[in-house]
DNA sequence: ATCTCCCTCCGCCGCACGGGGGAGGCCGCC
DNA sequence: GGCGGCCTCCCCCGTGCGGCGGAGGGAGAT
């Protein structure tokens, strides 16, 4: 159950080194695999429709074709589009805004440690959401934001089987497990049963961290 | 600990049932307290001011001066001024956004059940949110909204102390107890107890709960 | 017909969590 | 000086939670 398929990475960077690096630190990794390197935007896009990866590391500053172009050419184009996050040196806001704009659903930089790095990729597999630099957050509440929680819910809607996401609906409720089983009508093994499941599909450790995740994915949205 | 100094309640209600009925329902609850009625917007906002309560159950359609304007006047003319909840017999959204104009933290139809009634006078208590009937969710995003949310995240971080508003920051990230403590570099026990003064001041249960409370009430703000 | 997924439920086990109660040091307020 | 709040830390203890493994039945796919 925690040996579910591995996540499928691609690396798109001009530099030899840092896909070498990028790489290294990945494939440590036991529940990541990366499929495939591009060195441009021009040789990424069509690399990307072919292996379908899970998740797209893109850099922003690439010859022929820059990253932000390319992600908006890969989401245009592909049903189940992989969930990009944007890579960068420069803490620069238009990036980041354009980034959004284009529909990444991360943005992270390169001076980023291996362990954010890797932390990153997780969570945009579970539930794309795009919240790493604070500087994202301030700019969270425009468009961009609101049509990449969206998303976000669906996918996790689409994970989840219906009893799933009803219990992780009453755990968001604050809910300990006999009280959901009372409300569903079933016994407490059961749901102790699907909120493993919850867990498991969601990628965490507690329920505490899948209500986090619910609100961040926009599974669930605040008062 | 968790037997705190109890809720203190004022009604504003021009109907004496509808007082009588209120009584009696929050009157049963160990935790609160009903500590005067009104039945007059003119009432009720010097006896507001004067009694200071810590929540005000306000009817909108009241002799002289209504519970739109009450809530207003009450608002405008003191300092850490109480919670106001408003209540209507009928859903109508032009009621709903005006109260949260006015400033009301919540809003509550009279069909609502002893027990909805009582749990939002929990939470608004808790944390003074707007996120009753599904009607006030649609307008929650308006300026209205933020402004109660930010206005609710206030009062959050002057009710906890600051080292109690971090462990709660952290919480919010998933950690857990042991995980907390080394980043705030103390001891678990330590934690352990900052914990649990958080949750009896948030008045909820488990940590989750908390987390959740945090979400709703605009202390931390989804991606 | 077989396979897979979902829903239902069982046991066992270890542990983090939360409740209760206590304690010492520090600071600011009255 | 005393009192209260905050931060620090200790004990004990019960239990809800989560991990692990197993099991049966029903629905839909191929």
């Amino acid at each position: 159950m925690s040996v579910q398929a591995p996540l499928r990475v691609l690396l798109a960077d001009d530099e030899r080194m840092v896909r070498t690096a990028l790489r290294a630190i990945l494939g440590a990794e036991p529940d990541m695999e990366v499929v495939g390197e591009a060195a441009t935007g021009a040789e990424a896009v069509p690399l990307i429709r072919e292996l379908r990866p899970d998740i797209v590391l893109m850099d922003v500053r690439m010859p022929e074709i820059d990253g932000i172009r390319a992600t908006e050419q890969v989401l245009a184009g592909m049903s189940g589009p992989p969930r990009i996050i944007v890579v960068t040196t420069f803490e620069n806001d238009a990036y980041v805004y354009e980034a959004l704009r284009a529909g990444a659903s991360g943005f992270l930089l390169k001076r980023s440690g291996a362990e954010e790095l890797v932390q990153a990729v997780r969570l945009v597999a579970r539930c794309d959401s795009l919240l790493f630099p604070a500087a994202v957050r301030a700019l969270a509440a425009s468009h961009a934001g609101r049509r990449a929680a969206d998303d976000a819910a669906r996918t996790l809607r689409a994970r989840l089987s219906e009893r799933e996401q009803a219990v992780l609906r009453l755990m968001t409720s604050g809910l300990a497990n006999a009280e959901i089983a009372a409300r569903l009508g079933v016994g407490p093994a059961t749901v102790k049963t699907h909120v493993a499941a919850v867990l498991a599909k969601l990628g965490v450790r507690d329920r505490t961290q899948a209500v986090i995740a619910a609100y961040e994915c926009g599974f669930v949205r605040p008062g």
